[in-house]
DNA sequence: CAACTGTGATAAAATATTTTTATATGAGCA
DNA sequence: TGCTCATATAAAAATATTTTATCACAGTTG
């Protein structure tokens, strides 16, 4: 069996059409039908239904079954290409979601430059989910990523590095400004100010409020932190947002949730589990774990 | 790309010797040669070392990645041609643990039967974790697999069919058998006889004994049921079974733990989840998930 | 309804790829 | 030094794939 055979099927699977896939791989319309055909005897087997009075082609059920398998090899085959060429140049690409390239990273970075290792990396911006598909695909090696519980996956190995809890803010003119602390469910009339972020941060606050019972009036909805929290200074409402991306120069004030079990903002490294690494990654993980100094 | 280099590549990963790779396939060592040739050329990369002083061969950094990949092309290819085989004869291969086969699916087989569906079972009887891999490899197409916690899996689907709590047994002589019910930490003194079986029960036996703080006292232990009651019958221990396998017939008391949580012995019906399914076996796995009438 | 169009199949020839045979090379070892 | 084990290489042979040219079929169009 022969992988480019493999190639045309997959493609003859999405085209349906012999003679398009032909020209996609400019190729003669025979090599697709006899391609086709050397599947079929090898497997022995129909996988393709000619249906030339409705002009269409119709994959038999086996032939389903064979595209499931032929479109993880390529895949995988397409990941091993991706990694080897990757491996030439001395690049780790790494995968940074903005909040914790803003707020997590930089405390890294002196000790990352101290080894040499900063001028090795690729990094890449997206959100925690964009780059939890892009370390399957072989787009990213490695990457930090935010989430609201544990990361586990068959594929991906994700250690947690770091952890925050989410926290209320508000204006210092605020009512609330000097509680200290607040449960949520006293928040059930206050506006909102969100985050667009990606899923953490939505999926923290439906975290909070599927047991509370309400759903959050929000007033107005940002990507971006700096936003956000002017809005929030200005008391157009109250935010949400994780104790990371806090500081005293912000002029707003933070408020600790008093529930049970308030959600954290995990900070997890995460890389393929079956990646043979390379000296370079591994020295970079090995900095990545070690933790921060207080 | 050839897929026949990629499993010359892939045995010599294993035999680390071209010769031995040749008379394997029973082609000529030359052409395992060209055939790692052709890959290095491919990708541009050298994938090993020959090591002519200490007459072995070594995978380069880049040779290991590959392989990961190889191996799991390869292992998809095999699986590909399995169900395509599978799926000409008439059959759906169906795994089956001891217990369950003795204790539950008789209570199907007379509805399979009505549906003409059991004459169509390749039945294969092993543990419910040599079940899970054998899911995995193609072996097997649909299992009632029995679990302690509910299955997940990347590649398996799993859902439960039933569930029956784990008892307590011990002979009628046996001064505890009077007592309806107890608590795991009142047998921190007894003597246990234990199934041998599979994962199921020695796994749902330490998650009691954890927590209770202590390690049963086990006297004997045997892979068959009938042993283990007429064991317990005998008073020379207590057992720990599945209600499920426990009949009245059986002159064993039956005692309810009394635990916060006490462990329950699952039965969940399992097949790959990416796997097209043949009319048969849609069938098959719409009768199983009817509930069995009480 | 005859010619036309789009789509796939087939035969034979042309090309490309893989495998073999025969032989070379290189390192360790007796 | 010569022998053995193991891989590499060149050239020829064997296979496999692709192309060109043409056919066949079912709709569609003028």
């Amino acid at each position: 069996m022969n992988l480019r055979d493999l190639t045309y099927f997959d493609a003859l699977a999405t085209l349906k059409n012999y003679t398009a896939v032909a020209q996609r791989f400019h190729v003669s319309q025979p090599t697709i039908t006899y391609a086709i055909k050397r599947l079929e005897i090898e497997l022995d087997t129909q996988l393709l239904l000619r249906d030339r009075s409705h002009r269409q082609i119709e994959l038999t059920t086996n032939g389903q079954q064979f595209e499931q398998h032929v479109a993880l090899i390529l895949h995988e085959l397409k990941l091993a290409r991706t990694e080897i060429t990757a491996s030439r140049q001395q690049k780790v690409k790494f995968g940074l979601p903005p909040i914790i390239g803003t707020y997590y990273f930089p405390k890294l970075a002196q000790r990352l430059a101290q080894h040499g290792l900063i001028s090795h990396l690729n990094t890449l911006e997206a959100g925690s989910s964009t780059l939890l598909q892009q370390l399957r695909t072989g787009e990213v090696d490695l990457a930090l990523l935010g989430s609201t519980t544990p990361l586990t996956d068959q594929l991906i190995a994700a250690e947690i590095l770091y952890q925050q809890p989410f926290k209320i803010i508000v204006s210092p003119e605020h009512p609330l400004a000097q509680a200290g602390k607040v449960a949520f469910t006293q928040l059930a009339n206050e506006n909102f100010v969100t985050l667009k972020e990606g899923f953490v941060h939505p999926a923290a606050l439906r975290q909070l409020a599927q047991p509370a019972g309400f759903t959050p009036n929000v007033v107005y909805t940002t990507p971006d932190i700096s936003v956000l929290k002017s809005m929030v200074a200005e008391n157009i409402g109250i935010g949400f947002l994780t104790a990371l991306a806090i500081s005293p120069a912000d002029n707003v004030i933070a408020l600790e949730l008093a529930d049970v079990k308030p959600p954290q903002f995990l900070i997890s490294l995460a890389y393929r589990k079956n990646q043979v690494q390379s000296a370079l990654q591994q020295k970079l993980i090995t900095q990545l774990q070690q933790p921060l100094k207080a």
